[in-house]
RNA sequence: UCCCGAAUAGCUCAGUCGGUUAGAGCAUCUGACUGUUAAUCAGAGGGUCGCUGGUUCGAGCCCAGCUUCGGGAGCCA
């Protein structure tokens, strides 16, 4: 380790001298390649020699005043720990005491000495103090006291100098340094996937767009009227085919043919009000109407019908392309509906003459933005994902992984979800299923393990600060475990690995279940809800547990389709993920498809359009190859390390719906 | 986005049944004391009770809407 570090530099004579000295330290980031008189405070605290002249550099605490002694705790947040100075009283200005206040930043020279009082080491003997920015009492938010979450989120421009957040982004920045190490050590290589985007073919989420368009002059694309007309109407065609309802359907398009005649279209959009009302008192009209609403209140009925039948809150157990049709004819009865301010007799035009509707439609609502004026030329956002990415890497590279930022603008209030955050991504050729869950768990306990190995003090002072904070909860509510003891209990055993199917029997024998106390039903085919991995996690097994093999139609398009077996009752994928006490899941991957035909068959089921991951496709043509990755949200293991409770407090810059302010 | 809850001094929070001048601890300032550890003790200053409207003789308290925040759910990492 120390080797590692220091091969890379060109180390002078006295610098190489200072090296071995400073050997028994637990770190060595303070280890610099050149000379520099500057000590960190961390380094400062860990002095063996005293006597010799010093400066320290950093942020004032406290002050505390008494009759013989000035004492000013000094933190420069290289450790958790403060240096403390000491003054005479009246060795110094008056104005230059009175202006040390808590906040202010100061350069104190002295005598770096043995200290008289107990709880510190050494302390500095001060002899010359320079104020670089005092910090006015009156206005400076942070006070040596404890401070909520919520106030410090406020104040993210601050929150840094304090005990708890200084000790997160430390242990932060240990973890994101473990994680290059762990890679680096084992054969991977660090891919830069792009940050822009013009994939959305995994549909991982809501996208952030990147444009350059001026959003007040936003410019439209000549629509080709037929196209649309076409690929509307052909979806349409495929709703009412699928829903038995071609006969009926028409029968009504002989009816407004007819009537069609009569009055032509034109004549209709243009109607005023007392046309309005002079068409709907038309007997044909009125006929038409509800022959319309009959057909209409069918097909809506068959789509409330399949949603209703879902068993979460989501349709993400239907196939995408029926998704897809659902939210398209939704959003056009919608659109004709605000269009025409009328349910009727429009909304019947509209099965029949869709390509007059898409006309009028293009001087209101459906104007197709021209993405080829844009920057790229086309339809930009910012990633969600680099595993496609990730994947051409791994055909190629045989291990790499990613680690970088992802965007979801998804709209979600949650203490586990930001709309900016950190994900890892490793992604290896040859490895299957089992492989790839040996490289996660090895993976987690190690960077864990780094962390308890380097960052014991700041650990430590969390696992206090949990532990008071716990007091005032009733027994119930409290961790089984202090923090140390739980990372230490996660890095020493092995993870509970079960198959999905194999946990759902678990739940449904489960004494919740029984009773009834699940607020969401449990059973084979429907995805388990955080109350259900909550169960198995923290009741159940008490430990972190790797669920595999869930079913298709819950997981992504590019899974790896399980051989059908007795094992499982209907047709399984080889996901993986791995869920966490207290966060949930932190980790999903899988053993990805490699055959062409059945990777094919999925995208075109789900209703991908397949020219837009050609490239993707195209690694199956050549060369393909079994292998496998994952994903782990770096926030969340930042969480579970730190024993936080809220994501937005191990982040120095939340992201968060309706919040950017720093 | 949905459900529940909250918003009172710089911070954390009390505020009874709707009733006279809205309180405490910490922080700040002043003084005392002290090799102090988030020091201690005494005193002082500090308030548009989130915003808008309503009910009432009278609203911090009741009602409606809005805003922001927190917890849970969904989406996921």
């Amino acid at each position: 380790m120390l080797k590692f570090l220091v091969s890379g530099f060109f180390i002078l004579e006295e610098t190489a001298s200072y090296f071995t000295e400073c050997r028994n330290f637990t770190t060595v980031f303070h280890l610099l390649p050149f000379r520099m008189s500057l000590l960190p405070v961390k380094q400062l605290l860990a002095s063996e020699t005293t006597g010799h002249t010093i400066t320290v550099k950093g942020w004032v605490r406290t002050k505390r005043e008494s009759k013989n002694a000035i004492f000013i705790a000094i933190n420069d947040g290289s450790t958790i720990h403060n240096l403390q100075a000491v003054a005479e009283p009246g060795q110094f200005s008056e104005e230059t005491i009175r202006l040390v206040t808590t906040g202010a930043c100061v350069a104190i020279t002295g005598t770096l000495v043995e200290s008289m009082g107990s709880g510190q080491k050494v302390e500095v003997k001060a002899t010359d103090i320079h104020l670089y920015g005092p910090a006015d009492p009156d206005k400076f938010p942070l006070q040596p006291k404890k401070h909520s979450m919520e106030f410090l989120r406020e104040i993210a421009h601050l929150r840094p100098r304090t005990n708890t957040f200084a000790a997160v982004l430390r242990i932060r920045h240990a973890l994101a340094f473990a994680v290059h190490q762990y890679f680096n050590d084992n054969g991977f290589f660090y891919l830069h996937t792009p940050i822009i985007t013009a994939s959305d073919a995994e549909g991982a989420g809501e996208m952030f767009r990147v444009t350059t368009l001026d959003l007040k002059n936003v410019p439209f694309r000549s629509v080709k009227f037929d196209d649309i007309a076409d690929e509307y109407y052909s979806k349409l065609l495929k709703i009412i085919r699928e829903n038995d309802l071609e006969s009926e359907v028409k029968n009504l398009d002989k009816k407004i043919r007819k009537i069609d005649k009569e009055l032509s279209f034109e004549k209709i959009i243009k109607a005023d009000q007392g046309m309005l009302k002079e068409l709907s008192q038309n007997s044909s009209y009125k006929a038409l109407t509800t022959d319309f609403k009959n057909i209409y209140k069918k097909i809506k009925t068959s789509f409330f019908a399949i949603e209703n039948n879902k068993k979460g809150h989501s349709m993400s157990f239907l196939p995408s392309d029926v998704v897809e049709k659902i939210t398209f004819v939704k959003g056009r009865m919608r659109a004709y509906r605000d269009f025409t301010k009328a349910e009727s007799p429009y909304l019947a035009l509209s099965f029949y003459n869709f390509t007059e509707i898409i006309k009028q439609l293009r001087n209101s609502s459906d104007r197709k933005i021209d993405f080829s004026q844009d920057f790229f030329g086309r339809e930009t956002n910012l990633t969600v994902s680099g595993q496609l990415e990730g994947e051409l890497g791994a055909l190629a590279l045989s291990k790499i992984y990613t680690f970088g930022p992802t965007f979801r603008a998804e709209n979600s209030n949650t203490t586990r979800h930001l709309a900016e955050f950190w994900m890892i991504e490793p992604e290896m050729a040859f490895y299957e299923l089992e492989d790839n869950m040996n490289l996660a768990e090895d993976f987690v306990k190690s960077v864990i393990g780094y962390a308890l190995e380097h960052c014991a003090d700041d650990l430590a002072f969390l696992q206090n600060r949990l532990i008071d904070e716990e007091k005032a909860k009733p027994q119930a509510d409290r961790s089984p475990m202090p923090l140390l003891e739980k990372l230490d209990f996660v890095v020493k055993n092995d993870f509970q690995r079960l198959t999905y199917t194999e946990a759902i029997d678990i739940l449904l024998q489960s004494k919740p279940h029984k009773e009834k106390k699940f607020q969401y039903p449990v059973g084979w085919g429907i995805d388990l809800q955080s109350e259900h991995e909550r169960f198995l996690v923290e009741k159940h097994f008490k430990k972190p547990v790797i669920l595999t093999n869930y079913p298709r139609e819950i997981k992504s398009f590019y899974m790896k389709q399980d051989e059908e077996s007795s094992a499982a009752p209907g047709p399984t994928v080889r996901a993986m993920d791995v869920l966490f006490p207290g966060i949930g899941e932190i980790i999903g991957g899988s053993q990805r498809e490699d055959n062409y035909e059945k990777l094919l068959a999925r995208v075109e089921e789900v209703g991908i359009d397949k020219k837009t991951i050609w490239w993707f496709l195209e690694t199956r043509q050549f060369g393909s190859a079994p292998h496998s990755g994952f994903g782990l949200g770096f926030e969340r293991l930042v969480l579970f390390v730190t024993g936080m409770s809220n994501i937005r407090d191990v982040i120095p810059f939340p992201r968060t719906p309706k919040s950017a302010e720093f």
